[in-house]
RNA sequence: CGGGGCGUAGCGCAGUGGCUAGCGCGCUUGGUUCGGGACCAAGAGGUCGGCAGUUCGAAUCUGCCCGCCCCGACCA
C-alpha cells in the first residue's frame, strides 16, 4: 500500500479528545474516527489490524472445536422478557422501535438468540457437546463510553457459547476456552492474565476474566506475590487481620460529641479503626439494608449484591436512613428492629468493639457479637486490600489495574431452562442443556495491544497483528535513482508476499521517520542515496531501534527471518 | 444520573458588545531544500453547535435545546 494513496492522515498534534494512550495514539495515526460518543469508524490501518486479531481468534476457535455462525443484531424484546435481562440490562439495552409499533432490541450479547437457535438442532446428548461462535458488533448504552475503544457503545466482540450434556462437558468446554485464549493473547502478543471474576446474577460458578495489565484499566485486580491466587477485586478473598480476643467486658455508653466518622471515633477513643464496627446503609430495590463490618474494612459491593439477589443497589440517602429511625453517624446494630441486617464475618474477628449507640453524640463499648446483637446474615462482604494476606498461601497480596479483554463465564442451566433448550440424556431423562459463554472484545484487545506497546514516538506493533509489517521508508525521492530503487524493492517484496507500507510521499526525512516510529509497523526499510551508496538497504526495529544494513539480494528472504524472529513475542500466565 | 469542562477553518487554539473573525499546523500553486516534524512567496478554506430573545449592532449578553470530553455513580 502506496501511504500517498492511504485513507487516513497523521496528525502532528496532539487530539484534544483523548485521554489514555491507547486512544490518543489511534487518533494521531489515523486509525479510527469518532462518529458518536463511542462509536467510531475504522480506517484501513486499523481495520486491517482488527482483521487479523479476529483471524488469530477464529483459528483458535476453530481449532478449539468451535463452528462460527452470523446472528442478528436486531432481536426481539420478547425474547429479553422471557429471561428477564430486559430488567436486567435495563437502560444499557438500546431499544428501537419498528413500523408496526414492534420493540426491538439492538443486540448487547447473544445468549438468547444463540440458545433460540440451538434449541431446534439439539434433542438428544448425541447432539452435544456444541460449541457455536460469533464475530460481530455488539451494542450497549453504556452509561459513560470512555477511552476510544476501551469502552464503547457500537464493539466488535467474539463470543462462544458451549452447550453440554452435563458438568463434566461444561468443564470440558471451560478448559478448552482457557487454553485457546493462552494462545489467542499470546498469538497476540499480549501479557493477559486469568483472574477470578464476580459471576454475577446469572446462574455461573465460575467465571475468570483476562486482564492486560495498564495503568488504564478499569479494573481493579488483586494478586498474590508469592502463589498465582489472581482476582478481580469485585470478588477477591483475603485474611482479614486478626485482632486478639479478650474476654467480653460488659457493654458501656461513652460521649463522643460530633464524632461521625470511624476515624473520627477511633481518634478521638485513641484506638485502632479495627476495633470500632461500622454501619453502612443501602437500598436493595427499595429496601433499607443495614451493613455491619469491622471499622478497617470497606464493604464490596459487588459481594453484597449477590449476598442480596437485588437488582438495584445503592447508598442510602440521609432521610431514608433517618425515616428507618437510625441515627447517621451514630447507628448501631444493637436493639435494632424491622430493618435487613447483613454483617461481614470480621465483626467475629476481635472483641469488645465500639458501635454506635443510635444517639446522638454518642457510642457503646464492648460490643460482642453474637451477645449483643443479631444479624440476618454473615458472609464475606469486605474488599481485599493490598496488604492483606493471600487466602490460599497467606502471602501478601498486591493490587494493580487491568483492562478486562476476555471474560470466559459458566452459565450453567439459566437461558436453556427458561428458553427451553431441552435434551434426552442417555436414560431417556429431559434435561435442560449446560452453557458456557466466552467473550473477547475484539476492539478492545486492539486498544490493550497498543496499550500495553508503545513508546513517547508512538505505537509498536506485534509482528501478528501489526497493520503492514515493514514500512518502506526511500529519502529524497525525487532523485530517480532512490525512485527507481525503492519501487522495485516494493515491488520486489510484495511480490514475495510481505506486507508493506510504502512511504511514496515526497515529505522531508524528519516528516517521514516520524510518521514511521508513529504508525509503528515492525521493521523500518530506509532508502536514500546514502544506503544505494552503499550498496546496502537499512533496516530498523521499530521495537529496541537497532539498525542493521542488509545486502540487497534477497532481501525479501531475510525480511521474513527477522520478522519471525521478531515474533517471539510476550506470552500469557494461566490461573 | 451527580460534579467539572468544552463547542469558532480538516486539526490544535485565540478572540467578553463595534466596522471585513484571527493565529499555528495541515491543504493548493511556484521555487529552494532533503537522514528525525525545512524555508520563501502567493492562495483556498468559516451557517462562530442549534433555536429563540435582548440590542442600532451578538462569536461575545440571556434562556432553552443538542453534542462532545473528564471525574464519580453505573458496567449480566
Amino acid at each position: 500500500m502506496r501511504v500517498s494513496r492511504l485513507l487516513g492522515r497523521t496528525l502532528r498534534q496532539e487530539p484534544g479528545e483523548a485521554e489514555t494512550p491507547s486512544h490518543r495514539l489511534m487518533l494521531k495515526a489515523g486509525l479510527v474516527q469518532q462518529v458518536a460518543a463511542g462509536v467510531y469508524s475504522y480506517l484501513p490501518l486499523a481495520w486491517r489490524s482488527l482483521r487479523k486479531i479476529e483471524q488469530i481468534i477464529r483459528e483458535e476457535m476453530d481449532a478449539a472445536g468451535g463452528q462460527e455462525v452470523m446472528m442478528p443484531v436486531l432481536q426481539p424484546i420478547e425474547m429479553w422478557e422471557e429471561t428477564d435481562r430486559r430488567r436486567a440490562f435495563g437502560p444499557i439495552l438500546f431499544t428501537v422501535t419498528d413500523r408496526k409499533d414492534h420493540v426491538l432490541c439492538l443486540g448487547p450479547t447473544h445468549e438468547e438468540v444463540v440458545t433460540h437457535l440451538v434449541r431446534r438442532h439439539v434433542q438428544s446428548y448425541r447432539d452435544l457437546p456444541l460449541r457455536i461462535y460469533q464475530i460481530q458488533n455488539k451494542f450497549r448504552d453504556e452509561p459513560r463510553p470512555r477511552g476510544g475503544l476501551m469502552r464503547a457503545r457500537e464493539f466488535a466482540m467474539k463470543d462462544l457459547y458451549s452447550f453440554d450434556a452435563d458438568e463434566a462437558g461444561l468443564e470440558d468446554s471451560y478448559q478448552a476456552m482457557m487454553a485457546a485464549y493462552y494462545r489467542i493473547f499470546q498469538r497476540c502478543g499480549l501479557q493477559a492474565i486469568a483472574v477470578e471474576a464476580d459471576s454475577g446474577a446469572i446462574g455461573g460458578k465460575e467465571s475468570h476474566e483476562y486482564m492486560v495489565v495498564a495503568e488504564s484499566g478499569e479494573n481493579d485486580v488483586i494478586f498474590c506475590g508469592s502463589c498465582d491466587y489472581a482476582a478481580n477485586v469485585e470478588r477477591a478473598q483475603s485474611v482479614k487481620p486478626p485482632l486478639p480476643v479478650e474476654t467480653p467486658l460488659p457493654l458501656e455508653p461513652v460521649s463522643t460529641p460530633g464524632m461521625k466518622t470511624i476515624s473520627e471515633v477511633a481518634g478521638f477513643l485513641g484506638i485502632p479503626r479495627s476495633r470500632t464496627l461500622k454501619a453502612v446503609f443501602y437500598m436493595a430495590d427499595g429496601n433499607l439494608v443495614f451493613v455491619v463490618i469491622r471499622g478497617d474494612l470497606e464493604v464490596n459491593e459487588v459481594k453484597l449484591k449477590n449476598a442480596l439477589h437485588c437488582f438495584d443497589l445503592r447508598l442510602a440517602t440521609d432521610p431514608e436512613v433517618a425515616a428507618a429511625g437510625l441515627v447517621a453517624g451514630f447507628a448501631s446494630p444493637i436493639g435494632l428492629k424491622g430493618v435487613r441486617v447483613i454483617a461481614d464475618d470480621s465483626i467475629q474477628l476481635g472483641s469488645n468493639f465500639v458501635v454506635g449507640a443510635n444517639r446522638p453524640d454518642t457510642h457503646l463499648r464492648n460490643a460482642n457479637y453474637p451477645r449483643d446483637f443479631s444479624v440476618d446474615q454473615i458472609l464475606d462482604i469486605a474488599i481485599a486490600q493490598p496488604g492483606h494476606p493471600c487466602p490460599r498461601c497467606g502471602g501478601d497480596l498486591r493490587g494493580t489495574r487491568g483492562i478486562e479483554v476476555g471474560h470466559v463465564f459458566k452459565l450453567g442451566t439459566f437461558f436453556s431452562e427458561r428458553l427451553g433448550a431441552l435434551f434426552l440424556d442417555r436414560e431417556g431423562t429431559q434435561r435442560p442443556v449446560i452453557m458456557g459463554c466466552y467473550g473477547i472484545g475484539v476492539g478492545r484487545l486492539l486498544a490493550s495491544a497498543i496499550e500495553a506497546q508503545h513508546d513517547d514516538k508512538g505505537i509498536i506493533w506485534p509482528v501478528s497483528i501489526a497493520p503492514y509489517h515493514i514500512y518502506l521508508c526511500p529519502l529524497n525521492l525525487d532523485q530517480p535513482p532512490v525512485r527507481e530503487a525503492a519501487e522495485s524493492l516494493y515491488q520486489e517484496l510484495t511480490t514475495n508476499g510481505a506486507e508493506v507500507l510504502y512511504d511514496d510521499r515526497s515529505e522531508s526525512p524528519g516528516v517521514k521517520f516520524n510518521d514511521a516510529d508513529l504508525l509503528g509497523m515492525p521493521l523500518r526499510l530506509t532508502v536514500s542515496p546514502r544506503t544505494l551508496r552503499q550498496g546496502v538497504v537499512e533496516v530498523q526495529s521499530r521495537r529496541d531501534g537497532q539498525r542493521d544494513y542488509l545486502p540487497r539480494e534477497n532481501i525479501a528472504q531475510q525480511l521474513q527471518a527477522r520478522l519471525r524472529a521478531l515474533s517471539s513475542g510476550p506470552g500469557t500466565s494461566q490461573p
